[in-house]
RNA sequence: GGCCCCGUAGCUCAACUGGAUAGAGUACUUGACUACGAAUCAAGCGGUUGAAGGUUCGAAUCCUUCCGGAGUCACCA
């Protein structure tokens, strides 16, 4: 990417010397040109037009004429309107692709020497992992990959919330209910086991709340509290919460368990360890499937208590405030936020006092200089709250700080709820999703040649690309809707689409194992379709860079779509192996070459494998 | 109600961060496998970028006001 360099450097002088004007490099405006027009990069010259008195097409002509003249690599020039278009010598396309061919580490940046934890995935140990945690992983594990290539050292974490009344719930219910029944006796899946006894004490529950509304209490409550004409069903419906507070049986069984918890009651531990052990058996085999791995886990149950002490002396220091009830505010006025609780009056820790622990652990642990927390759009305040308070207690890293916040997965119906059983199970999708492929496999005689076990791994492949090449493409911030019904697509803008121009790559190469193609010196008149496809590698490095500043795999995920689409157009319109000439053949297949390699490098940033046949 | 996010073709999404005639896929209608793999390629159809103002050489993008949708405003996490 030089040469954008040299032409908007050779552009200052230019302004200098012809119009006598200072400019700075940074504000030559430069990008690719549309491809309805002739250039390979194009100069917005409309900001000079007003200051230089001077018209768009002079301006233009003038600086072209210097360009062309000072730079070997710049063959000619034309102007439209204000748009003053270069195009570049075929010489200089040329050598590109010889460096990026002898560049093993094209697209990745040197390393910045700078630490970045990312949170991701973070899961309750209540229910199993649902296409919202999908999507939560996708974003994680690709941000996590996009950093590191552009040059971060990357910790990966998830915080494990294996501890509060919820997790009482399911434990209640599996020692009320559960018979000793197991995940092996059962033959269930870790996770989705214990999930299964959450659900059950929301039935339970659900009854004995139905049955209570009816006896006298009940009632007397009903009259007493309710808001004018509100009825029956709407008030129960707004006081379940109370309810389970103050009188639910099974609510007070849960609460005398989260208390034994934390008094750390023998009985209680062992029976919760036991069950996280059978929910993390599970999980592992999901992120095993979905083919993420963590560098560090942190649990609630260890940090839940921390913040504590920082908040003590936060206090000492003015940046919180102590009620006369004994809790613990923080005041955000001044900056359009609100008072915000940090600990609560009893002296205990709030979700906000365990995440500012988390965060000076974390750095104590790695000193770190940056942190992103992948975490759901719902809790876009709580964050916007945390980074400010890390930043007014002085954290060294509080101005490297980024929540990478995502919209939610919906169904053609809503949302999704776990209540109504609605949800997109995670270890569900990924089944019917190789199973898609392989109904999509059954006529193709590549797949059906391969031994049982490739045919596996193959369709593995495929499916998984399809649905994280479906989640990814959308920016992380935008909503999305699935729909469970119609299957995941896997032509077209796909997946599957960028990995058949891989493979469709690698049955031509496979001809040539000593990946000796041939020298293409004297190949002199590259074709649209060739100098296209260089132009769009040539940018990868720079994608990759924007991609990381910005935590955004999308733009990744589009320009795969995008390079594997110029290469099947060229792959139908070029002759490769039987080429016009020995040259034109091995330019072709160097140039395949690189195209294969960085898809390759760019689909495994987004956690996506390539097949060699498909 | 306060704050925040979103609104682009029937549907799912883009638009190089203010640049040229708003592009892809899908669906629908056609055409291309005895040339390196048809999970592909090509053509057609489809738009007042939610609405109205404003800022400027130039707006889907920035500002204001509306309309529609989601989220959040717990001593829950």
């Amino acid at each position: 990417m030089k040469i954008l360099e040299e032409i908007q450097s050779t552009i200052v002088k230019g302004l200098s010397t012809i119009y006598n004007h200072d400019a700075n490099a940074e504000d030559i405006l430069i990008s690719q040109t549309r491809k309805e027009f002739q250039g390979d990069y194009t100069v917005v010259v409309f900001p000079f037009v007003k200051i230089l008195k001077s018209s768009p097409n002079d301006v233009g002509n003038k600086l072209g004429d210097h360009v062309v003249q000072s730079l070997e690599s710049v063959d000619s020039f034309n102007v439209v309107k204000g748009f003053l278009n270069f195009s570049l010598t075929h010489e200089y396309w040329k050598n590109q692709l010889s460096d990026i061919s002898s560049d093993d580490s094209f697209g990745i940046h040197p390393r910045n020497g700078k630490k970045v934890l990312v949170e991701f995935s973070s899961p309750n140990t209540n229910k199993p992992l649902h296409l919202g945690h999908i999507r939560n992983i996708l974003l994680g594990w690709s941000c996590s990959q996009i950093l590191d290539a552009a040059g971060y050292d990357v910790i990966k974490t998830q915080i494990i919330n294996d501890r509060g009344i919820a997790v009482c719930k399911s434990m209640l219910a599996w020692q009320k209910f559960g018979n000793n029944e197991t995940p092996e006796s059962s033959d269930t899946k870790g996770d989705h086991f214990v999930g299964k006894y959450y659900v059950l004490f929301e039935q339970k529950f659900k009854v004995e709340y139905a049955e209570w509304q009816k006896t006298e209490k009940g009632q007397q409550v009903f009259s007493e509290l309710k808001k004018g004409e509100q009825s029956e069903e709407d008030f129960f419906g707004k006081y379940k919460n109370t309810y389970f507070n103050d009188y639910s049986e099974l609510g007070n069984e849960a609460k005398d368990m989260l208390l034994a918890w934390e008094a750390k009651d023998d009985a209680i531990r062992n029976l919760w360890m036991m069950m996280n052990s059978w929910v993390y058996d599970g999980f592992n085999e999901t992120y095993k499937n979905i083919g993420v791995t963590f560098d560090k886990l942190y649990y609630e149950s260890d940090t839940y208590l921390l913040g504590k002490k920082t908040v003590d002396e936060g206090l000492e220091r003015e940046v919180f405030f102590r009620q006369d009830d004994g809790s613990v505010w923080i005041d955000l006025e001044d900056v359009g936020m609100d008072q915000k609780i940090v600990l609560r009056s009893d002296g205990t820790a709030v979700y906000m006092t365990q995440d500012i622990g988390t965060a000076m652990v974390r750095n104590s642990d790695f000193g770190v200089e940056k942190m992103v927390y992948v975490v759901g759009n719902e809790q876009d305040y709580h964050f916007k709250v945390l980074f400010e308070i890390l930043k007014r207690l002085g954290e060294p890293y509080a101005d490297e700080l980024h929540h990478l916040s995502y919209g939610m997965i919906e169904l053609p119906s809503g949302k999704m709820k776990s209540r109504e059983g609605t949800v997109v199970d995670a270890d569900e999708i990924m089944v019917e999703v190789i199973n898609e492929a392989r109904a999509g496999s059954v006529d193709r005689g590549e797949i059906a040649e391969m031994d049982k076990q490739a045919q596996e791994d193959v369709l593995r492949k495929i499916g998984l690309a399809a649905l994280k090449f479906m989640i990814i493409k959308v920016q992380p911030k935008k909503g999305m809707t699935f729909d469970p019904k119609e299957s995941v697509d896997m032509q077209g803008q796909t997946g599957p689409y960028v990995q058949y121009a891989y493979v469709r790559i690698q049955s031509v190469l496979r001809k040539f194992e000593n990946k000796d193609y041939g020298s293409y010196d004297s190949y002199k008149e590259l074709n649209e379709f060739e100098l296209a496809l260089l132009k769009e590698i040539v940018e990868y490095p720079r994608l990759v860079k924007d991609s990381a500043e910005n935590y955004d795999p999308s733009s990744i995920a589009n320009y795969c779509y995008n390079l594997g689409k110029m290469y099947h157009r060229f792959f139908h319109e070029v002759r490769i192996l039987t080429a016009e000439t020995e040259e034109a053949k091995a330019f072709r297949l160097q140039l395949s070459s690189a195209v294969a390699n960085v898809l390759e490098k760019a689909m495994s940033l987004l956690g996506i494998e390539m097949p060699a046949k498909m």
